[in-house]
RNA sequence: GGAGAGAUGGCAGAGCGGUCGAAUGCGGCGGUCUUGAAAACCGUUGACUGUCACAGGUCCGGGGGUUCGAAUCCCUCUCUCUCCGCCA
């Protein structure tokens, strides 16, 4: 959520910034400053009044200690005709501030300066690739193959147990999944993240915290009876973690990670983009979250980036890191990075780690602060990334190690997943 | 799931419907003393909004109500604790 205050100042400039995002309904600025101007002027005209009643209200109190009973009585019809005016406008005051917040949370953070223009993904920037792509047997096949050959994951009973995109992970292939998260958990705890292991329902307060709601309400599973929701990442409930926090200075930076069950409901997606691990509604993750002073919140990001960058070399999957343009950028995030490893029998990028600076965007929306040297209270900056999301890089693991002799994993994995190959 | 108790400032913990944004202790910050530190003593110490700065307004778990006036009374929701039941 973008702060009224910068809006009001720097009006233009909000303007320019959106229009990097492609965002079209520049209206909701001006509306924003109208709304703020109109909740100003109604907020003084209930002050006054409040502090009017507020006085008279002690007056009686006094009247009626010393005995003048009569003084009191009159005193109180005449607050009692103000009763009027003030639920009047505590109302009208309900509703500026409704609208207003309404149409706040409808402006996306504004893009850092970094991010290039752009519409599609194709307009992102390519910052630098790694890793050496894998030269395959003439017979190479994509993951959901392998995945049947080697008898890793039954998507058929899973969609039986539950629904298409929920698969069962059998065998090896569940043995698979565990091995990664230990992994990535160990990698990121020996770079000085403190690890969580988060509830994987969130409720409403939390999910509005993060920016889930109210717009992407769609996107999320939820629980009606209790009015839950199953989180799309734990980066949800990581964050929330300090939702409503005023942080000591000196506890900063704030550096998490956690693991957790992802669910999304995605509808509408069809074809190769979804066949097997590509996309699916529940899937693997390791979360890193860090909380950070807002002067060195691009520092931060770079180290996250090089971060993840060192645990995708250490699987040896060739991958890419692309500078989001404008249009592809998500709604909450001033400078985002993606990285993609590159499938070698689907011939494409997939993408497997995103890794975003918010800015204070977030922490305004979750009131994330801390006590500067001043004593002043300051917003936090928040940024988080994934490291890394698992289907996909199964999917490359499978695919680029495959060989006449079964599947090669990389020699970090081998003390995880306990063999050297699948066979 | 049943019965009872409770939710107050960073923490602990008082608080008769008016003088309570809230006693007191601890912690934090500043100072005196000290070569330095500790102890002791003195002072200071919530958030939001608003203003050039004052003033003013709001907040005692959330929401609603009674009243001229609510931390205090009523309703409701959430959470915590104790006992019982059930259970990995």
């Amino acid at each position: 959520m973008l702060q009224v205050p910068f809006i009001k100042q720097h009006t233009d400039l909000v303007k320019q910034r959106l229009a990097v995002k492609n965002f079209a309904d520049m209206a909701l600025v001006d509306a924003v400053i109208a709304l703020d101007d109109q909740r100003k002027k109604i907020q003084f005209e209930f002050d006054t009044l409040q502090s009017q009643v507020n006085a008279a209200s002690k007056q009686i109190g006094q009247l009626i200690a010393k005995g003048q009973k009569e003084e009191a009585e009159a005193t109180k019809q005449r607050v009692t005709a103000h009763k009027q005016s003030i639920s009047r406008l505590t109302e009208q005051l309900a509703t500026v501030e409704k609208e207003l917040q309404e149409t706040l949370v409808k402006l996306p953070n504004l893009p850092s300066p970094a991010v290039p223009g752009g519409k599609t993904p194709e307009d992102n920037e390519v910052v630098r690739e790694g890793g050496i792509k894998p030269s395959l047997p003439a017979h190479a096949v994509p993951h959901w193959e392998l995945i049947t050959r080697y008898d890793l994951v039954d998507f058929e009973t899973g969609a039986k147990i539950t629904g298409s995109g929920f698969p069962l992970y059998k065998g090896k292939g569940a043995r698979l999944q565990r091995a990664l998260v230990q992994y990535f958990l160990d990698f990121n705890t020996e770079a000085g993240y403190t690890e969580y292991l988060p509830p994987f329902m969130v409720n409403e307060a939390s999910a509005y915290g993060t920016g889930q709601l109210p717009d992407k309400e769609g996107q999320m599973y939820h629980m009606p009876a209790d009015n839950f929701y199953l989180i799309p990442t734990s980066e949800v409930p990581v964050t929330n973690i300090y939702r409503d926090a005023i942080l000591k200075e000196a506890d900063l930076p704030v550096r998490m990670t956690a693991y957790s069950p992802c669910f999304r409901r995605e509808a509408g997606s069809f074809g190769k983009d979804v066949r097997g691990l590509n996309r699916v509604h529940q899937f693997e993750k390791v979360e890193l979250v860090q909380i950070t002073h807002p002067d060195n919140s691009y520092e931060t990001l770079e180290e996250m980036v090089a971060h993840v960058e060192k645990l995708v070399n250490s699987l040896q999957l060739p991958y890419r890191i692309l500078r989001l343009c404008g249009g592809d950028m998500s709604f909450a995030s001033a400078l985002t990075y993606d990285f993609e490893v590159f499938s070698a029998a689907q011939q494409r990028w997939l993408e497997v780690s995103s890794v975003s600076n918010f800015e204070a965007f977030q922490a305004n929306r979750a009131k994330i602060r801390f006590k500067d040297g001043n004593g002043k209270n300051q917003l936090v900056h928040t940024l988080n990334g994934s490291s890394l999301a698992l289907p996909r890089i199964v999917a490359c693991l499978l695919e680029n190690n495959q060989s006449e002799d079964g599947i090669r994993m990389p020699e970090v994995l081998h003390r995880y997943f306990g063999e050297a190959v699948i066979r």
